[in-house]
DNA sequence: GTCTATATACCGATAGAC
DNA sequence: GTCTATCGGTATATAGAC
């Protein structure tokens, strides 16, 4: 608002939060050096500090900003319109998408496999915001009867851990000899990975027996 | 067999490997310190070089380690006795028993989700291994018409994806504000974990509906 | 085989000129 | 606000005595 240039580059301090997001994820934050994101975001390394502050306080700042994203894309996915199902189903498909763009909810994800132990308090707390979105979805479907009475949560975490998985490990699988496992209609594309997934997650691996459920 | 001591103490060796897991576990590769290591594991830093190697080789070497500890394991649970969902939550239950006791699994999963690059051949091939015979349980139950036609590297990945997510993100919960959407029921013992990853992998989300499936 | 002492290098952070 | 130069701390890895 106040300083109405051109507006050719992005700001500073916009270039190095992405550049920090591309060198985290890549690197992790112990592995990172605030040497190369600077370098990355062509900015003086002092400046950096001057404008951001410290490394924690970078990487945080890049886990806020992503946080952020994420949560407005899946509010909108989460909204209200179709069944839970269709809800359900958009909300994944909306999450593999963002997933894909590498740096965003990912870097987040690595982050809380690794024990979150330097989230700050911030974006764990926009964390459990995405958590009642997604687990609401859930919740609403067990209340009107579309879904089995499945922990929230449980849905949540398993929905989340099952799609970054299948993004981030990617590349790695890609050194393995998984070619003779994978099948030829592993998904691939986002839209492809989130239906597959939605289809386990919400009809299961059995075929439902005629009869009963298990014993 | 050739130094027939007590054997009251564990071989240096095991002791590096051990103590390694822990810290690995905790703090990550670049965060570990090797002198750490070597301090916990009662040895002098020089001699945990003469005896493994570098960071890397003892890396790898606990990787490698572990591993072959979840395969002997894991293989055992797959054996064929019971029907594919029998197979299946037999499965489900050693990995959660096994990735409660930390630095098993639980380290190779988090390797793989920072990007594995840091993963040998020789820890990538038995990663796939495993990946093979919990692959292989799905592919059973397709065949014998018991499961839905799933590709069985996704529902493997989907599997080890959940467990290992639950159980490595709790403390991180604990610090979060999820009491609200937990719900009474949410699984806390490795049991009982399994049972309900089990549950919604078999049977789904979704309440099967009298008629056909999805429209 | 075992241990001390140290080489060598790097990285996060800042002081201080402009 | 911007940049250069550098401090101080710390890490991996090894040389070399015993």
């Amino acid at each position: 608002m106040d300083r109405t240039e051109k507006a050719e580059e992005l700001a500073p301090v916009e270039r190095i939060l992405s550049a920090a997001g591309d060198i985290f994820f890549e690197k992790g934050f112990d592995g990172a050096r605030v040497d190369e994101i600077a370098s990355r975001a062509g900015v003086n390394k002092a400046m950096l500090y001057y404008h951001v502050g410290d490394k924690n306080a970078l990487f945080n700042a890049v886990l806020v900003r992503n946080l952020d994203l994420a949560l407005a894309a899946i509010r909108k996915a989460a909204a209200l319109e179709g069944t839970a199902e269709d809800r359900f189903r958009r909300l994944v498909k909306e999450l593999a998408r963002t997933a894909f763009e590498a740096d965003h909810i990912s870097l987040v994800f690595r982050e809380a496999v690794v024990g979150g132990h330097r989230l700050s308090d911030d974006a764990l707390k926009k964390l459990s915001e995405v958590a009642m979105v997604s687990a609401g979805v859930i919740l609403d479907g067990s209340r009107d009867g579309r879904f089995r009475p499945v922990n929230p949560l449980l849905g949540h975490l398993m929905m989340v851990a099952s799609i970054l998985m299948l993004t981030v490990t990617r590349p790695m699988r890609l050194r393995m000899n998984t070619a003779d496992i994978a099948g030829a209609d592993f998904p691939v594309t986002p839209d492809d990975l989130g239906a597959a997934v939605s289809d386990v997650l919400l009809h299961g691996l059995s075929l439902p027996s005629p009869e009963g459920d298990t014993k």
